[in-house]
DNA sequence: TCAACCGCTTTAAAAAGTCAAGCACTCTGG
DNA sequence: CCAGAGTGCTTGACTTTTTAAAGCGGTTGA
């Protein structure tokens, strides 16, 4: 009856409410890579469709992960450019983590047909 | 025109659509502690209603990350207890990465009431 | 001019997650 | 003995999130 309060509420919960919103680590994993235009990432990310990727992007800028930027090529048309900041960067440790653990445990009994 | 095809799909990509299910890294993370039966396991979580709960635990038991064991304690009352399997304690270095990640940028501008 | 790209936005429908209740059962306390 | 709280779920209605598909204003290239 009485309810628990949440027992740990500490930056790893935030931190795991955040990455495990639909096609964040997907996005990260790409951007990690180069930055991106949006249709690009999209293509890159592999599934996504515009609106959660507008929505997602968003989110991510606000939390300090990933920037974006507008830039001029030249004369008229308008890129936009999506990169990671620093703290995203850091990412590559969880992205890595996660690699390894697929690697070791997720590639036996799956086609997994891994191109490249 | 011409659709792309995927274009990486290794095990990584499939580790992340699993990894980002809701509730999944919070259920690894609180089986990481010791195993628990079903609602000590909810509580744990921490807002995670029972039916996503049996829904996540019955895949992530197909995927040999956790495994369900009904335990006849002494006479009657049989309980449930799920604990992680070897796979999925390896998980522990995914979560070691996030809560590296978390405390490095994720405590400095929010309200982070870290009890404990 | 027409088709194809850019970066998005909109709208409606499908999928996913949530709430609250309930079931069947056991164990505990007055 | 019997209510009350605990166990592990299931069910059904409701809400939120994600989705596909189309479209818009603009550019570039054939």
């Amino acid at each position: 009856m009485n309810d628990v309060a949440p027992p740990t509420f500490c930056p790893v919960y935030r931190a795991i409410g955040v990455l495990q919103e639909k096609w964040v680590l997907h996005i990260v994993r790409a951007l990690l890579g180069s930055e991106k235009g949006f249709n690009e990432l999209a293509r890159a990310v592999g599934g996504c469709n515009s609106a959660t990727l507008t929505q997602r992007l968003e989110s991510l800028e606000d939390l300090g992960i990933i920037v974006k930027r507008t830039e001029d090529g030249g004369g008229k048309l308008a890129r936009s450019v999506y990169s990671l900041t620093p703290a995203g960067q850091e990412l590559q440790t969880v992205i890595d983590a996660i690699d390894a653990w697929a690697r070791a445990h997720l590639s036996e009994s799956e086609p997994t047909r891994c191109v490249g």
